[in-house]
DNA sequence: TTACATTAGACAAAATTTGACAAGTCAATA
DNA sequence: TATTGACTTGTCAAATTTTGTCTAATGTAA
């Protein structure tokens, strides 16, 4: 499930319209329409305002958030798993420099 | 190992200098520099060149290129290993999606 | 000192992203 | 069939980000 699907799958259930989110956003529906199908991204401040709405983990719904970007900068490449493992190693790696 | 640091050591094993690189790359020194650094980011038509001057491995190249920029994503977060995970779920259901 | 390699800062140019607006589709219903 | 409301689409200028050069600085070895 990406980012978009999400938003909508929650917007739904929690029965309320683009208009309204968007109203909440201060951004028109037809940019939250975008943000659904991502066309457009969300701004990493209008998370927590869409978690409170969308009565979601606000944490989840930001690693989602941006596990969304990591995805669209490999998704068109062969080996998106790879590219996932190296990066992967880097975190780690840079985790031990700094808590030992 | 970041792309910079790793284009540096493999630049320096080959005992170039950074001018010869940036020749290659059609860039000023400058700015292979930077690249190194991690301050500014190589081109993807860069990865060739790299590889063929440095004697390695294009696609290996170009993995730890792309880990590079993914890693820049999500290194200042405080689950980047989650955020990584999360990706990584996106990429295995859209192969399944695609290979059934 | 001189020469050469590398780095740093500033800045304009280029490229990308953003978001509003207007017009469009679609479905429900009067 | 006309209307209304929800959502989508295309366009475009504005805003933001990225890029790469230039100049000056720093480091270093002869």
């Amino acid at each position: 499930m990406n980012f978009g699907e999400h938003i909508k799958q929650l917007r739904e259930q929690n029965q309320l319209l683009q208009r309204q989110l968007a109203n909440a956003l201060e951004v028109d529906s037809a940019m939250l329409s975008k943000i659904e199908r991502g066309e457009r991204r969300a701004k990493r401040e209008h998370i927590p305002i869409l978690a409170s709405l969308l009565k979601t983990n606000e944490k989840e719904l930001f690693t989602i958030w941006l596990a969304d970007q990591v995805y669209d900068l490999i998704k068109e490449e062969e080996n998106p798993t790879e590219i996932l493992k190296v990066a992967e190693q880097e975190v780690n790696n840079y985790n031990n420099k700094t808590n030992q």
